[in-house]
DNA sequence: GGCTTGATCCAG
DNA sequence: TGGATCAAGCCG
């Protein structure tokens, strides 16, 4: 039930929220269906210092703005001109920081995501890459800028109307380098990539 | 492994 | 105004 509140984006440094989020439920309603998967695989990215970001040294444009805003808001955009990805805005106005989804665990309606993802067996090519949660859960690129504590993209605790979380223990996060950033130089060696050990809901 | 695919960005 | 670029995913 309860979502995250906005201010649950704010930490002292952007991968402490990225940890954070992993176990959470991430939740859409699109055309009235609610959807929804554990977090289990997370990326950190800084808008200071990190050539991986998109708003690296203070880089700002149109794409970017969302980033430079208060924390909870949704970042999507488009990748390779097909895939759509989800991020959270982090941390204060002006930081730029975010958190790109990568993989979820199925909770809530599994059918609605074969659908979508048009497949007829539950596997991991449900949910696990970020473009593929981002199919899976219905998250176009009109839920840029979207606030995370309202009726269509949120994040809580435990899926709509059920008692059972996701639980691991803390000492269960395991952190390796990010994804696809080759072109970030030396900072595509920061371990800022958090899964769940032991999950196997994450992507390759 | 090779192809797909298009919004965004900056050079000119 | 245009071409290079890109936080992947698909098929075989």
């Amino acid at each position: 039930m309860s979502k995250l509140s906005l201010s649950s984006y704010k930490k002292s440094h952007v991968t402490e929220v990225a940890k954070s989020l992993l176990g959470k439920c991430l939740h859409t309603k699109v055309d009235g269906q609610i959807t929804a998967g554990f977090i289990t695989e997370v990326e950190a990215y800084s808008g200071r210092n990190d050539r991986g970001s998109h708003a690296h040294n203070g880089k700002r444009s149109k794409r970017t703005e969302v980033m430079y805003g208060p924390p909870g808001y949704a970042y999507v955009y488009l990748c390779y001109g097909i895939h759509r990805m989800f991020n959270v805005v982090c941390n204060d106005v002006d930081m730029a920081d975010a958190v790109l989804v990568r993989a979820i665990q199925p909770a809530i309606g599994v059918e609605e995501m074969m659908k979508r993802r048009n497949l007829k067996k539950i596997s991991k090519r449900l949910t696990c890459g970020p473009g593929i949660v981002c199919q899976a859960l219905g998250i176009e690129l009109t839920e840029n800028g979207t606030p995370l504590n309202g009726g269509r993209v949120w994040i809580a605790e435990k899926p709509w109307r059920r008692k059972e979380g996701l639980d691991f223990k803390s000492n269960a996060i395991e952190a390796s380098p990010r994804i696809g950033i080759d072109y970030a130089g030396e900072d595509a060696n920061l371990p800022w990539r958090y899964t769940i050990r032991g999950n196997d809901w994450v992507s390759a």
